[in-house]
Parts: structure tokens; sequence; C-alpha cells
DNA sequence: ATTTATAAAGAACAGTTGTTCAATAAAGGA
DNA sequence: TCCTTTATTGAACAACTGTTCTTTATAAAT
């Protein structure tokens, strides 16, 4: 069951409408109707596939966030796992951050809804999920994934903050040296 | 110099028509046209305080943070600051947001702007940081700080996900166990 | 190649938004 | 208390939103 061209054609003619206006003016400036003109796109249409730039964004940002999915997951798998291990993996997502850094400054915006937000999160929680399990109960272990994840991206924001001006690696010494003893 | 009784007059009333609201819809489904109607006040009056529900929500939720900022903050004071003393500050951290949960289902909720996010970051960022600074680099102190504080946000948002279903204690505990090791 | 299914266009609708303006009302200062 | 200042109102505006409907175009299936 393949998607209908008639379908991929508009929704790829929305998304690099989008990027181009993105070039002039912030997200939350940009209409729908200003969108669906430059994509030469009915407004109506429009609505048949998302609700709002917002939603059509973060579909958007969904493939941007496949690049940390699947990119990076073969080498973290080659690791078996080991805490030890858990440096390579994410020099991988800060370094998947300065790579997009432009779509993270809309990300982290103040008036960016929590959808983005959620969508990176996830994917940090789900790869520190995968290497606690062992010895904790269940709930403590999902709520000690979600105190990971979460730290990693308070870095993250406190980076976008300062508008990058750290390099990858020194992100990545401070997290090792922030994991270690407390 | 006080500020002008009318002024207070309107914003209360668009304050508490926003509350009268929320009980019967979701935050992002209240427009400024029915608010101003339920407050009785005059749309571009909206406007001269406010520029958008978001807006005015924030300066609610602000307000709601005060709770958070000052009645918490003589106790930690007089523990001197002592990182095994960081204890009881954080219990209360939880249990202010326990207190307003009902608030906080809003704040962490998807179309939220994460404006909410960090006027609660900032605060918790802020005390954090005052019991660290001596021996790292100042940057590093503030990475720090971003780090630990977004990371008790990590579980709050576990835990607003869950619906509450962990009591304060065990968040508290699990949260003296995340820090001791990691 | 023809038929069938359905996506997209176009037009229309009431309601919302953000802004501006002159007229009015109400607060604060002397 | 009177005067001055300024917040609020009400009305109007073009633009945007979300939705519905019919018609047209275009992809997929046979």
């Amino acid at each position: 069951m393949k998607k209908d061209l008639r379908v991929v054609k508009t929704t790829e003619n929305l998304q690099s409408a989008l990027l181009h206006l993105l070039e002039t003016k912030p997200l939350e400036k940009i209409s729908i109707s200003e969108l669906c003109k430059t994509a030469k796109v009915n407004r109506g249409t429009f609505y048949l596939h998302f609700q709002s730039i917002d939603d059509l964004f973060s579909h958007y940002f969904h493939e941007i966030t496949e690049d940390l999915r699947f990119a990076y997951y073969e080498p973290y798998h080659l690791t078996n796992y080991a805490i030890e291990n858990v440096e390579p993996h994410m020099v991988r997502i800060f370094h998947h951050v300065e790579k997009f850094s432009r779509f993270y400054k809309i990300v982290f915006n103040r008036k960016a809804p929590l959808m983005y937000y959620y969508d990176l999160f996830d994917i940090i929680r789900a790869y520190l999920l995968e290497s606690i399990e062992e010895q904790l109960a269940v709930s403590d272990s999902e709520y000690l994934a979600s105190y990971q994840a979460n730290a990693i991206i308070g870095m993250i924001i406190e980076w976008v903050g300062r508008d990058f001006e750290q390099s990858v690696e020194q992100l990545n010494n401070m997290l090792i040296e922030f994991t270690k003893s407390r």
C-alpha cells in the first residue's frame, strides 16, 4: 500500500515552502494562508493533511530526529550497552543537535509548543532506558530514564541559550563529568 | 508609584474569566473574543495588557510559581546550602507541583508553549546554582545547574504523564537515589 | 486505455485576530 | 473638589482561520 503521489507532492510543496519562509521570518509569524500561497496549494488542502503550522513543522522535525533515531543507532548497539560506552552515544546527540542547530533554535523557542521537545525527549529516553532496566524496579527505571534524558536536554537548553558557543567536545566532557559523581 | 485601579480590575477580571473557562475547555481552545466576553472587558483592552491567551496564562502561572520562589525560600536558606540538605528543598518542589497539579497538566501539555516550562526551569536552576559554584569553572557550573534542574523536571514530566500516580515521598526517594551515584 | 476512486481546487461562510481611532469614563494628584 | 491624565470602550478594518460544498483533475486499479 503505497502513498498517493498527489499527497506526496502537496506535502513536499508545503514542507519546502515552510523552509523557504523560515529564512525570512520566525515560525510563529508564518500564517497558513501565506504558506499555501507560496506552496501553490489550496488552503483547504492544507487542512486535509495538517491542522496547523506547528503540526507541519512537527512532521518535518520528526524527519530531522530520524537522523538521531536511525543513523546513530547501530554504533551504539555495537558497544553492548555498557554504561562506560554511553559516552560515544551521547557525543552523537550533541553532534546531531549542532548539525541541525538552526532547527533546535526553533524547537527551544519560548513560543514553540512542547510537541517538538517531546519528540527529542522520547528518543533520548528510549536509548537510556535500554541501558538501565536491570537492577531497579520497573517504574523506578522509567523515572530514571526520564531523569537522565531530560538532564541531557537541560545541557542542550543551556547550549542553545548560549548560541552554541561551546564545542561538542566540551559538552561531552561535561556530561561525562556530571554523570560520574552525582 | 502604585498601579492604576482600573488596570488591576481588568487584569483580575481577565484572569478569573480564564480560570472559569478552563473548567470547561482546554487552554488552546479558549479564544480571546470568548474570554473578553465572559470577563466583560473590551477586546482592545485585552491587547493593552497581554498579547495572547498564552501570555495571560503565563502571567498567571508566574504567580503560581511564586509559591515555589518565596514560600519555600526561607527553609532552604536555613540549611546552609549543604548538599546533604538538598533533600528537604526538593521535597518542596514535588509538593508544590502536586499542589498545583491542575495547572502543571496544562504546562506540560504537548500544545503548551515552552514559556511556562522555562518559568519553572529558571527557578529550580537558580536554587541549584546557589549550591554549586564552588569548585567548578563558571560555565561548567551553569551547565551543571541546567543539567540537574532539567533532570528534576524530567521526573515531573514522567509524573504528570502518569497522572500523579506516585506519591511525593516516592518521588523524593527516587531523586535521592538518582543523585547519589550518578 | 478505460474506469474508478479520491485528492485538490475554488468558492463561500461565520467567527477570530490584531490594529487603529475618536469618544467616554474613571482614577490620581493638587 | 476640580483638573489632568490615562485606561477603557465601541466601532471599524483587512487579514486569517476553520470548515463545508461542489467541481475538476489526477492517480491507481483493472
